[in-house]
DNA sequence: CTGTTAGCGCATTCAG
DNA sequence: CTGAATGCGCTAACAG
């Protein structure tokens, strides 16, 4: 406890700690930004003294009023029940230190109103810049922002009609690896399971890009759409891919399912254990984009994403803007790394 | 896009709006904070009128600057990537959009030094009041911040020496109802795996309770201690628990191994799997408190945290303190739900 | 019903 | 080297 602090109400303003240190805000302000050796040794030390004696701390609001920024940075992420999110945001986190940014984390739950709220809260509260990982943003509330001279970058995922800076997996090439994979594995049937993709743009990406590559490589395969916001939907195409399942098996042909994240690959493991039995994994070969803690229990093969590296350079960027960079927009595609695990491993199944 | 807004890189003041409308500021802000009916109609529509032209968002920052409150309140994390945080993330931040308040969310990432520069930062922004989870702040740290007048909770641990509102589970229920359960299942032997546990008390009340209820059922058992961040340590420990399970098989006793949260128990699953294979579950029988969400799909016991209500208790009992209320600090010890999967069954061992 | 005035806590000229 | 004065954007008296 620090001692005699009889100021048990209000906070200790710059002006408290200037009359008791004798002297004028403006030492006080001098010696909290730092200008030191332009403060006389004898003052500082009052300064320090007082500041002790009052458990002084500076309001980052009103500096930031003054100044005209805050290092207050905003970071709206869709869904922090994604390990994806989570990983990304502590690379952010560790950048913001870094950089001496707050980052205003925004947790829009999947809903698209929570993220419009949250994105004008965030404009209200100055942030100096953004970072989005979204679902359902507009083109024009993000555009608000940007012409406001608000900074933008965008994770994972990009906005149709926006441009700005954004950082995400390499997912053409991500894919391209894994359905490599599966084929040296002597699979004859690829089912790549996905949410609905249409306007999520990294989804519409690995959709095409698992279209693409099957295609080169002759491999046969097709798209299975998973809602996981509708049970009924959901269940419709799971039994889909039953079925797909069966038929494949009658005809001895090897069949793996590749689901495009974490959640879509616990909702597809879950419904093959319940149909299989615990041993599920004996019966069909499953991975993912996305290396979750669980992946490694089900001993699923994976693509790890750079999740850290995304969320730092994410910051690096904004940053960049925030100094006043200005450049053409930047697409920043880092490449995931691909995690073999017994799921697809070709003895297994 | 906002019509002409060629304002381009300022953003329009509450000055700006009084121009556009031809009032005084006091009028902009008394419609702002919902005093209609005390404004002509008239001039209500020129103000509406201004801020839309103008795309107005008031300041936050200079509103809590001098109304004394920001709206802003910290939310102190341990751990994001333990699933038991996000989900009380998720209470806390729906019941501060109900009370209008903005978390400001610090993850300090099991850092204790994170955790202190977190605190002096919220401090900083003069958040109203602060919700705590963390791993080891001292009663001291958190003392300052109490006698500045904001208010804090603590979520899940309590810490010594601090008086202060709590909310959590009721660990000792808990344990003893899955204790119960294991009971009821046969199991001659239980090894109750929990982290380091002398300085965070919910560690040490599920230990405690375990060893009171083991104590009372007359079931034999002991406390294994995992550090999950010194790899040496934790690799004795889960030998020991090898060790432990050998000798029990060879007396034909049946042990079961009983987590003290999620971490643990993954750490301990993956060992298991390691040594036993896929099919570890049938070598020994592991359960534990948090419902995570590869729990299902492990097929394994919990114990249920009520999360959400949790958060939004949490959030609260911190509005009644912002508001003024007066009373003596409260404990809300919230029931969990023990939901049995195959992991425990009797006969699956 | 409406506008004027005076700060909130701080950083920044500009004079000593 | 130091301090007094000014204003950031906004709200809260206080007058009209």
């Amino acid at each position: 406890m620090p001692k005699d602090n009889f100021s048990t109400e209000r906070r200790a303003t710059i002006t408290d700690v200037a009359r008791e240190a004798g002297t004028g805000k403006t030492s006080i302000s001098r010696y909290l930004n730092g200008e030191t050796g332009v403060l006389s040794t004898d003052l500082r030390e009052r300064i320090e003294e007082a500041i002790a004696k009052l458990d002084y701390r500076p309001n980052q609001m009103a500096r930031g009023l003054k100044r005209g920024r805050n290092r207050l940075i905003g970071m709206l992420l869709a869904d922090l029940t994604n390990p994806y999110s989570v990983e990304v945001l502590q690379g952010v986190e560790a950048a913001c230190h870094a950089f001496g940014y707050m980052p205003l984390i925004c947790h829009a739950a999947n809903e698209v109103d929570l993220e419009r709220r949250y994105l004008q809260l965030l404009s209200t509260y100055r942030v100096e810049g953004v970072i989005v990982n979204a679902l359902g943003v507009k083109e024009e509330t993000l555009e608000t922002l940007a012409s406001g001279g608000v900074p933008v970058v965008l994770v994972d995922r990009s906005i149709d009609g926006l441009v700005t800076d954004m950082v995400g997996l390499d997912n053409t090439a991500a894919v391209a690896a894994a359905i490599r994979h599966l084929d040296e594995q002597g699979f004859d049937e690829l089912v790549f399971v996905v949410q609905p993709f249409t306007h999520v743009s990294s989804r519409r990406v690995r959709e095409t890009a698992f279209r693409d590559t099957i295609g080169a490589l002759g491999v046969s395969g097709a798209t299975v759409v998973l809602d996981l916001d509708d049970d009924k939907l959901a269940a419709e195409a799971l039994a889909g891919i039953d079925t797909r399942i069966g038929e494949n098996r009658q005809r001895n042909r090897r069949i793996a399912l590749f689901a495009a994240n974490a959640p879509v690959a616990l909702r597809v493991a879950l419904h093959m254990k319940e149909r299989h039995g615990a041993a599920w994994q004996r019966h069909v070969a499953l991975m993912c984009i996305d290396d979750s803690e669980w992946a490694e229990l089900a001993g699923m093969t994976t693509v790890r994403q750079p999740t850290y590296t995304i969320g730092e350079r994410a910051v690096e960027f904004l940053h960049e803007r925030i100094e006043g960079a200005v450049m053409a927009p930047r697409e920043c595609l880092l490449p995931g790394e691909l995690v073999v695990r017994t799921s697809t491993l070709a003895g297994n199944i």
